[in-house]
RNA sequence: GGCGCGUUCGUCUAGCGGUUCAGGACGCUGCCCUCUCAAGGCAGAGAUCACGGGUUCGAAUCCCGUACGCGCUACCA
């Protein structure tokens, strides 16, 4: 047994912002974590130098502290397996490779990347699949010394021995047998001497005590590289569940060109983080009724892996507004007039002549005629400021010598009669 | 091209062999409520359960095939 408690990871690599897709990742790692008393950790995949981005760490995190997201390990806060940071464990990797190099279950490879382009072009011509042919594999000892001696570059290769089947127990589909010879001789350690996602994955995955692999879908196909690695390691098979991924309207997988991705755009829009939360875990997972409103908590009482569906599920927008409306409502009045008081801050519109009795009673009154707390200065700015323009038409058909003296009556008699009713009031 | 996964209303989904000529939600339409807009209530349109074969007394549900879609096919994750 890994571990005696369920623990599981979220290892997004910090290309720019958390998409929205890696959110729901992190939420199914978090709510399987959370209902089985389990340990949700957070890894920074971080071992392609040339996709890194400044700060790119950081944000991440404070989107996941946004949404509510924490981890019990991971970067800043530490844990008994780390460092968490993929690019600060590299002699392990090292380590770990010499012994699949010793073992024979990896080998050097000198290939130039022309030759693996002829070879590649070769194969797929041929409508074959695209496979390493092994040929640094047939290197003696001796021309392998020679070679690492001149300095050449190189990579590792893991070594996949052809005509063996290799099994993948998935808890949402199932399970999935693969032909090692459609398996590549995956590279382990690049020319930079980093080491792919392949390796860093399984050895960080065993060494952090991983029970469950919970990821997209997308590292389906490569999960039999996985497998074979924790066997030439020796190593337990953590359980895998290959989430559905997240559409675009076209059902091709979500992506920057067809809408917003970035958690942070939601945010800055105006979502509430409780929606999008509530939004997202329904998207390819239920409690097999009828209910849509949850809040985290309910969440995490309801969860379950074996509930999670198998096909991919389109990102719809107008579910998500309702969404928002519905926890814009839940929410209490007071809560409501400080996001309004913040939301009046940051568009420069807020003035201490607003008490929060009076942010309340705006609220009360515009709360069901909005699906975002920003709609209540766009479409009742009146509340917040005098009116700088009046309908011309109207005053032209309207306006009389009189109206002036006639609308200071009125005025005065609706103060009147306010009076008046705030005493039946107190009667009653 | 190869490998893999998937396929129930426009969208998210319920359904795990009979009680379903398929239920809910969003969106859409209409009505009610109402000084407006909403919210709320009610009603409605909307899925021959991708298609074709089986298995079975009986299939959306099990099996096989086909089609289509998607993912992967990098010294990216």
């Amino acid at each position: 047994m890994i571990s005696e408690f369920p623990r599981v990871r979220f290892a997004p690599s910090p290309t720019g912002y958390l998409h929205i897709g890696g959110l729901r990742t992190a939420l199914y790692n978090y709510l399987f974590a959370k209902k089985t008393g389990g340990k949700f950790i957070l890894r920074i995949e971080d071992t392609d130098r040339a996709r890194f981005v400044e700060g790119a760490v950081e944000n991440l995190i404070s989107t996941m502290n946004w949404s509510g997201l924490h981890y019990d390990e991971g970067p800043g806060i530490g844990g008994e397996y780390g460092p968490y940071i993929q690019s600060e464990r590299l002699e392990i990797y090292k380590e770990h490779t010499e012994k699949l190099l010793e073992s024979g279950k990896a080998y050097y490879c000198f290939c130039s990347k022309e030759r693996l382009d002829f070879l590649r072009d070769g194969q797929k011509a041929k409508g074959e699949q695209s496979v390493y042919d092994k040929h640094c594999l047939k290197l003696t000892p001796e021309e392998v010394a020679e070679k690492l001696k001149d300095g050449l570059p190189y990579v590792v290769r893991m070594n996949v021995v052809a005509n063996q089947r290799v099994h993948v127990k998935d808890i949402i589909r199932g399970n999935i047998d693969f032909d090692t010879n459609t398996i590549d001789d995956q590279v382990l350690i690049k020319s930079d001497g980093f080491p792919t996602y392949h390796l860093a994955n399984v050895v960080d995955d065993h060494l952090m005590k991983i029970t469950h692999t919970i990821r997209g879908e997308e590292w389906l196909p490569s999960t039999p590289k996985h497998v074979l690695l924790y066997q030439a390691f020796g190593w337990e098979v953590p359980v895998f569940a290959h989430l559905p991924l997240l559409l675009n309207p076209d059902r091709s997988k979500l992506s920057k060109r067809q809408g917003d991705v970035a958690v942070e755009d939601y945010r800055a829009k105006g979502y509430l983080k409780e929606a999008l939360i509530n939004f997202i875990a329904l998207l390819g997972w239920n409690a097999g009724d009828d209910r849509e409103f949850y809040y985290m908590n309910e969440l995490v009482d309801s969860f379950s892996l074996d509930r999670i569906n198998k096909s991919g599920a389109v990102f719809n927008l107008e579910k998500l507004d309702w969404l928002n409306a519905e926890h814009l409502r839940a929410k209490s009045d007071s809560e409501l007039a400080s996001l309004l008081k913040e939301e009046l801050i940051t568009i420069g519109e807020y003035s201490d002549d607003f008490s929060d009795e009076l942010l309340e009673k705006v609220v009360v009154a515009m709360k069901e005629r909005v699906k975002f707390i920003k709609e209540i200065p766009q479409n009742a700015g009146y509340f917040f400021a005098k009116p700088d323009s009046y309908d011309e038409k109207g005053i032209q058909k309207g306006w009389k010598e009189d109206t002036p003296g006639l609308l200071t009556s009125y005025m005065q008699k609706l103060k009147v009669s306010l009076i008046h009713l705030k005493k039946i009031m107190k009667l009653l």
